[in-house]
DNA sequence: AGGATGATATCC
DNA sequence: GATATCATCCTC
């Protein structure tokens, strides 16, 4: 049984450290928004971590705007934005105050009051309710927190690595291996099609 | 394969 | 001010 009232937010420091690391260790967690129409909780297994100004597949790697503030600013915190004029992408934000990084969520797998399409950045937003007025919102509290799993499997399931989804500008940046999911999980967004080989699948298989 | 739909960055 | 470009999703 889930009760997100017995479910304490992870520490600032957790946030606070590598992004690969805290990407990593973020697969496998649960994130909990608290509505006035309930709870929603997911489990995590699909990430990308955006590794700061020096990674040209992050929205960082453009400066500070207004856009970017919230994640070169502490870490813990949430950044939002809209892409393609309709879809939201939840991030948060990793490593101290002013480097500009932060982990993407692409996928959850759904544990309590939300709707079971959650594969995807914007799909995931849309099922745990997040907008652009969660820009900025810190992670260390109440309404919005990630927390460990109290029935998580043992052992936990293999990570895999591959490269970044949709970031094909980044030059040598967009092979690098800085997406992570849970291996075989049914909720992942999509799977890479392999080179050499005859497959037309875009989306996984259950 | 292509369209929806709006914020953002970058160029006049 | 105009325009090209999106860390996407849905429908054809």
């Amino acid at each position: 049984m889930y009760m997100a009232n017995m479910l304490r937010p992870l520490p600032r420091d957790f946030y606070d450290r590598d992004t690969t690391q805290v990407a990593r260790e973020l697969l496998g967690k649960l994130i909990v928004h608290r509505l006035p129409q309930g709870e929603r909780i997911g489990r995590i297994v699909e990430v990308e971590a955006y590794l700061g100004p020096h990674d040209l597949a992050a929205h960082t790697s453009k400066g500070i705007t207004d856009r970017t503030r919230v994640m070169f600013g502490p870490p813990g915190h949430v950044y939002v934005y809209l892409i393609y004029g309709m879809h939201h992408c939840m991030n948060v934000v990793t490593e101290p105050d002013g480097t500009g990084a932060a982990v993407l969520l692409r996928a959850l797998e759904p544990v309590s009051g939300m709707d079971l399409n959650t594969r995807g950045p914007g799909r995931l937003c849309k099922a745990l309710g997040i907008d652009r007025s969660h820009y900025g919102a810190d992670l260390c509290s109440q309404a919005l927190f990630i927390t460990e799993d109290p029935e998580a499997a043992t052992p936990p399931p293999a990570i895999v690595a591959s490269p970044r989804i949709g970031v094909d500008y980044a030059g040598e940046w967009a092979s690098a291996p800085l997406r992570f999911y849970l291996d075989g999980n049914p909720y992942i967004s999509r799977i890479i099609k392999k080179a050499g080989r005859r497959d037309t699948n875009k989306k996984n298989m259950l």
